[in-house]
DNA sequence: CCAAATAATTTGACAACTCCAACTATCTCT
DNA sequence: AGAGATAGTTGGAGTTGTCAAATTATTTGG
C-alpha cells in the first residue's frame, strides 16, 4: 500500500472511472448482442467464462459467478440442451463433474466474443501512435488484473 | 472512415479487446455490488441510466435498453416504490411522462457509482505519469463517444 | 371535429434466475 | 470401516425481466 495518497491516487480514481465508462459506452450492447446469437444472458457469461482449453469444475464456476451450486446446474442444464457444453467426470475425483464447452460452443463464444470486440468508431479513429502505447499499457493492466486476488 | 485498412485497424481491434477485458475483469462485480446496496440490476441499470438534472421520457428509457414499453412500465413501478424515481408529466405533451431521481434515488446512483468507480490495484499501481497520459486518452475517448451515433 | 398515430398502462403469460433445504454419491481422515 | 466433509442434483418457491395484446389518454393531420 502507498504510504502517502498523492495526487496520483486521486487520478487513479479518475482513470478507472473513465476507463468504466469507456467500455460501458459499447459494453449496453451485449445482452442485444447475444440475443441476436440466441443467447440469454446467462449463457453469454458462461461462454465467455469457460476456456475452451480447461474445462471448469461446477463449483469454481459457483465461485466465480457467486452464486449458490444448484443455480449452476440450472444454468449448465440450459447449455447442455442447446449443445455448448458438455459435462465430464474427472478422474482423479469422481464427485467433480468439469464442464467443457464442445466445438458448437467453441463456435459460439467466437460469435460472440468476435461482435464484442469490434472496436467502436471512437477507437478505430486513434493515431497508430496512441494505439501503440494505449496496447502497451492496457496489456500490461490486463497482465496485472489475472494475478490480482482482488482481495 | 479510414480509406485503407491498415495494420493500425488490426491493432484497434486489440485495444478495444484490451480495454474491454480489463473493464470487464471488475465490471462483473457491479451486480454483487449492487445486491450489496439492495439493488436489483435493473434498478442499478436505470440509476446509472438516469441523469438527476434531465428527466427521461419512459420511451426514450426504453430505447435505450431496447425493450417493450411496458417492460419499462413495469421497472419504473419497482424503483417508484423504492422511491427512487418519481413520474412527472411533461407540460407540452401530456401523453408523455418523464422519469425524475428522487433526492432518494440520487443517492443511491452515488452510492453505486462510488463503489463501481474505487480504483482496482492494478490501475492505482500505475506511475503518475502513466496515469496522466491515460487519462488524457481516455477523456477524449469519453468525449468522443458521447457524440458517437453508433448507427 | 374525426381518424390515425403516439405514450403509457394493464393484463396475462412465460422464461430466466436465484436461493434454500433435502438428498445422493464420493472422498478423506482416523 | 465409519464419521464427517465435499460436489453436485433435485424439488419447491419466489423475484426479476420480458413480451404481446387490448385499453386509455392525448396529440396531430386532414
Amino acid at each position: 500500500m502507498p504510504a502517502h495518497p498523492t495526487r496520483s491516487q486521486v487520478t487513479a480514481a479518475e482513470v478507472w472511472r473513465l476507463l468504466l465508462t469507456c467500455a460501458m459506452s459499447q459494453f449496453g450492447r451485449t445482452a442485444s448482442l447475444a440475443q441476436e446469437l440466441g443467447l440469454t444472458p446467462g449463457h453469454a457469461k458462461a461462454l465467455l467464462a469457460l476456456d475452451p482449453d480447461e474445462p471448469q469444475a461446477m463449483g469454481t464456476l459457483a465461485q466465480d459467478f457467486a452464486c449458490d451450486a444448484s443455480t449452476i446446474t440450472w444454468l449448465v442444464d440450459r447449455l447442455e440442451e442447446r449443445g455448448l457444453v458438455e459435462r465430464k467426470g474427472l478422474k482423479d475425483d469422481r464427485r467433480v463433474k468439469t464442464i467443457a464447452l464442445t466445438p458448437e460452443g467453441v463456435k459460439a463464444k467466437h460469435s460472440l466474443e468476435a461482435r464484442m470486440y469490434e472496436p467502436p468508431e471512437f477507437i478505430s479513429d486513434l493515431d497508430g501512435d496512441v494505439l501503440e502505447s494505449l496496447h502497451k499499457v492496457l496489456g500490461g493492466l490486463v497482465a496485472a488484473a489475472k494475478t490480482d486476488g482482488t482481495s
